[in-house]
DNA sequence: ATGAAAGCGCTAACAC
DNA sequence: GTGTTAGCGCTTTCAT
């Protein structure tokens, strides 16, 4: 097998605490020592047994990451950024996915892999408080996402209710006044789209505008064949939105796809907002107005906090909102010049 | 800390050796037994620590994946897979992303984090053939993708040539006669692309038709982005071909987006054909004509490979070429009917 | 400043 | 069938 650091003591005819001692960068080292244990390292090709290391010291220098779905690409971004921010803290990322399942969230928060993981972080959609309670401690574990929980952990997510409104008051700022919403959940006792349906509510009532719950277009999933199948079933059923304010960005496409099939424009007849800023929003035909949360933020946040659990400051289970922009684009019907060609030159409302 | 194997073994009162054989299904136990440990087991909450575990048996049930972008649907999708099916062999894979960069590629694969792993699986762009010489051996090491090398791997990759002529001579079935090849590499020795730009030249030969350098359009990377830059600097150059070979789909995407912006039509003056069939071709607004690599089938021959080099199997390194189909939609002008809703029925054409 | 030895939690010989 | 025990490779008291 491996060179051991027995192996380089010997070689070194050094006790293997003073091999030790080297590779650990242990100040109170002879240089002379440190050179000829040094050489012996080269020499052999050593390096050292995290595994070994782990086990002694408890920790592994592995998170994971645990988020619904890596073929969304809003998921996928953020997994990106998080794996760059653990790198950059010299841990390692493991990544798994749940589909959104509460059972594999639950196995997930529960700590499933806990002793390979040093901390978790979860994204969840359809845990529910409860399934947090009589979790494993030793492993700390950071929320992510649109979902509440009344429990003792850190929780990053950026103001939804806020975010819908701004985006909803958007919609009515350019006249719309039937506005439907697409991404509530079919037949769940806890909706997970709760804040975002619940903030097109508010600001509909502010601006006293009537919310009609006709208007609310409920998915199975939280993909662009949902979001155009929904966006579908709207329209059979005699519904006629002037402006559509879907969950997230994939169902917002789905949806637009479904109204260039009906023969409907975008954003002519109807105008559309997404949620995400997914990078399909910037190059679709007709480019998605969406909110766009701060990942890079949202993922620096997470591991920091978990980090800091890590090293044991105790401090109280913290509430953090990242910030979040409306980027304003074609398929609101604004369409600032001179920005079609990179996708990047995006027009920015108030922040969050 | 946790409870240790030993805890379980005082309080049911029996042996280190029996828990353990408990807890690894050892065949020869007494139910009763079974019954006495398990139920210390339940009540202390014993759960075996893998560190321990995986130092004593030199593995650790971890895998690396190492993609270019996870921002890249297509190794996002693939990651999914990979994650899934080295789930159902009870690994876990730790993912990692390498930004298409040589540097960073040479150092995953040179076995950066190699004790953590038992083995990785790798998609480069950059590395080159002398990079993998002098590897870890103990790490075995799983080949994906588009590249060549000359060195003692396993290697999975669709038949990227073939692939390519069949793309391009659909296109050319249907008329199309200047047709242009965007995602070749700037101011590169070695051309990633290559194998995929060959086909293209092949496939115009065997066609008649010229292959004229002033239709290819090199990319600084392989987004949407640098497609539809690289469309445009083609444009702008006085190239007016009617067809594009993209090397990917989001190239594609990008390309079609400053099609649009030209004010040129997507098939009818321009037809266009990707590589990846990732989801966001399905639901372009002119859905996008591709490539599609059977992506379960390598995650699976990728994690298969894998886990039989861990197994000891020596065998001689293989090179794999799972299938893939053109999938032909409305970017090539044939619309099938009736599929425009779910975004799932595709018409195929000839298996790989 | 360096060495000797204990032990992290587990598995695998080997004994009984 | 079950118990004893020796490590896997490392860090870490505790001596020296």
């Amino acid at each position: 097998m491996g060179v051991s650091l027995k192996d380089v003591a010997q070689r070194a005819g050094v006790s293997v605490k003073t091999v030790s001692n080297v590779v650990n960068n242990y100040p109170h080292v002879t240089p002379h020592m440190r050179a000829k244990v040094q050489q012996a390292i080269d020499e052999l090709g050593y390096r050292p047994n995290l595994t070994a290391r782990h086990l002694r010291k408890g920790r592994t220098g592995i998170i994971a990451l645990a988020v619904p779905e890596l073929g969304n690409p809003y998921f996928a971004e953020l997994a990106g950024a998080v794996i760059d921010e653990a790198a950059r803290h010299d841990y390692t990322v493991l990544v798994d996915h749940t589909a959104g399942l509460r059972e594999q969230e639950v196995l997930v928060s529960q700590g499933f892999r806990s002793h390979v993981i040093d901390g978790l972080i979860l994204s969840p959609i359809h845990l529910e408080t409860e399934d947090l309670t009589g979790r494993d401690e030793t492993v700390p574990l950071v929320l992510l996402g649109e979902r509440e929980y009344e429990a003792p952990y850190d929780h990053i997510a950026i103001d939804n209710v806020a975010a819908a409104r701004e985006a909803v008051g958007h919609l009515v700022s350019l006249g719309r006044r039937r506005i439907a919403f697409i991404g509530s959940r079919t037949g769940r006792e806890r909706q997970p789209a709760h804040l975002r349906l619940h903030g097109w509510r508010e600001e509909l009532t502010a601006a006293g505008l009537m919310p009609d719950d006709a208007l609310v277009a409920a998915t199975d999933g939280y993909g662009r064949a949902d979001g155009a199948a929904a966006m579908a079933a709207l329209l059979d059923r005699g519904e006629r939105p002037d402006a559509v304010f879907a969950y997230n960005d994939l169902i917002a496409i789905g949806a637009m796809r479904t109204l260039v099939e009906r023969g409907l424009t975008v954003p002519g007849d109807v105008a559309v907002v997404g949620f995400d800023d997914i990078e399909d929003s910037r190059f679709a035909a007709v480019r998605l107005t969406t909110i766009a949360p701060d990942k890079q933020t949202i993922a620096r946040l997470a591991v920091e906090c978990l980090l800091e659990r890590l090293a044991g400051h105790p401090a109280e289970p913290r509430r953090t909102r990242p910030q979040y922009r409306l980027l304003v684009r074609e398929s609101t019907g604004a369409v600032p010049a001179g920005q079609h060609l990179t996708g990047r030159g995006d027009a920015s409302a108030a922040p969050g």
